[in-house]
DNA sequence: GTCTATACAGGGATAGAC
DNA sequence: GTCTATCCCTGTATAGAC
């Protein structure tokens, strides 16, 4: 335990502790209202302490949002990162797929969180989405392709073909409210994943499946 | 002109284009940061006015934000409502995703408004979605569903499949920013929303052209 | 570490001069 | 109609007692 003479950073357990309640309170918070939208008021009552009691753990409200982000792109494209070569190519795509949609179902916070940053321009983040991201998609843009090259998937663009991935099973977590509105509660409850699971399935399947040569 | 005796709403052409010069810059705000992120006085600079004399205009915040959301959703479901059983099936998809593509490239704003109204959980809104929105949701599914009982369609979930078409149009507009980090300068610049058309058709035409029964 | 008190800027809205 | 000035509440952040 080498505490002593260290950089500024609390480490002990009970303050970890203090700091991830708050953060999974800011969460809630910033997820719906966005970074200009949120109070550090409303973050201190969800976390259940006062306002300078919160400020005592995160020297300020950029302070407690930017780790968020951070940890959210990460989470977000780990199911990316693991489509690779190895299995069948719709296999592959399903399963990522499946992934995405889950996280959409289990982390809709970080979801609607990420949006909230997409819709205000991403200021501060755009750099990161310059590169890593698109490192990252230019990547496995190039695999897809490869796939559709040898006849294995049908051919079509690589890049929209991800965007309309995200695009689908994000949107039951960023417009979670007007899904369950249009399908009502008997449609609309936990089942509605599993229905969109099965539809997209099918939408993306037969879209991507090779096309014989006659 | 009978402007005598009148409510007290302002009525004469000049302050009617001032309202609308404020609605203007009231969207470029609002979409940005939401309701609660936005204030009167980026509002009343991006319309080149003082905060009193938008104030004469509107008199409160939300009088600005109401009518925004009123006209687009009445815009927003427009192409849906001309969904209708004059042509071919495929035809009629086709079309509404092009209208909602166009939508997104044509009015970001609008979109981006939407979507944070959606992300905070649509307060005093949700009434209109559960039942305007749900009812021609509802018309429109029983419509997609005559088709695929007729074996005009692939038969699928018609509410995951009105989602599906939402999402990945609005898609562009709502995450612009991430669209174009991603595709970068040469694919990023307008031509983004023709490969986008022809990715969509693809998918979504050969997901739902009718399977032959062997 | 947590609290009360408070400094100080930002923001919604109004008063009243012009 | 438009402005300056202002009110008052909210919000970020800090000081300092306990």
């Amino acid at each position: 335990m080498t505490t002593d003479a260290g950089p500024p950073r609390p480490v002990t357990r009970i303050q970890r502790e203090k700091q991830e309640v708050i953060l999974e309170a800011a969460l809630d918070v910033f997820s719906q209202f966005g970074f200009r939208g949120s109070t550090i008021d409303q973050i201190a009552e969800a976390a259940g302490m006062s306002k300078p009691n919160l400020l005592y753990y995160f020297k300020s409200k950029e302070d407690i949002h930017a780790p968020l982000l951070e940890r959210i792109l990460d989470i977000w494209l780990d199911p990316l990162r693991e489509m690779n070569d190895d299995g069948d190519p719709l296999a592959e795509i399903r399963s990522y797929i499946r992934r995405k949609l889950e996280m959409s179902r289990d982390f809709p916070r970080e979801s609607r969180l990420f949006a909230n940053e997409m819709l205000r321009g991403a200021p501060g983040f755009y750099e990161i989405l310059h590169t890593d991201l698109k490192d990252l998609v230019d990547e496995k843009a190039r695999l897809i392709k490869g796939w559709m090259a040898e006849g294995r998937l049908a051919v079509t663009d690589p890049y929209h073909l991800i965007f309309s991935i995200w695009a689908t099973t994000q949107h039951y977590a960023d417009f979670d409210i007007q899904v369950r509105a249009v399908l009502g509660p008997d449609r609309g409850g936990e089942g509605r994943f599993d229905d969109a699971a099965r539809f997209l399935d099918q939408l993306f399947l037969s879209g991507l499946s090779p096309k014989k040569k006659a």
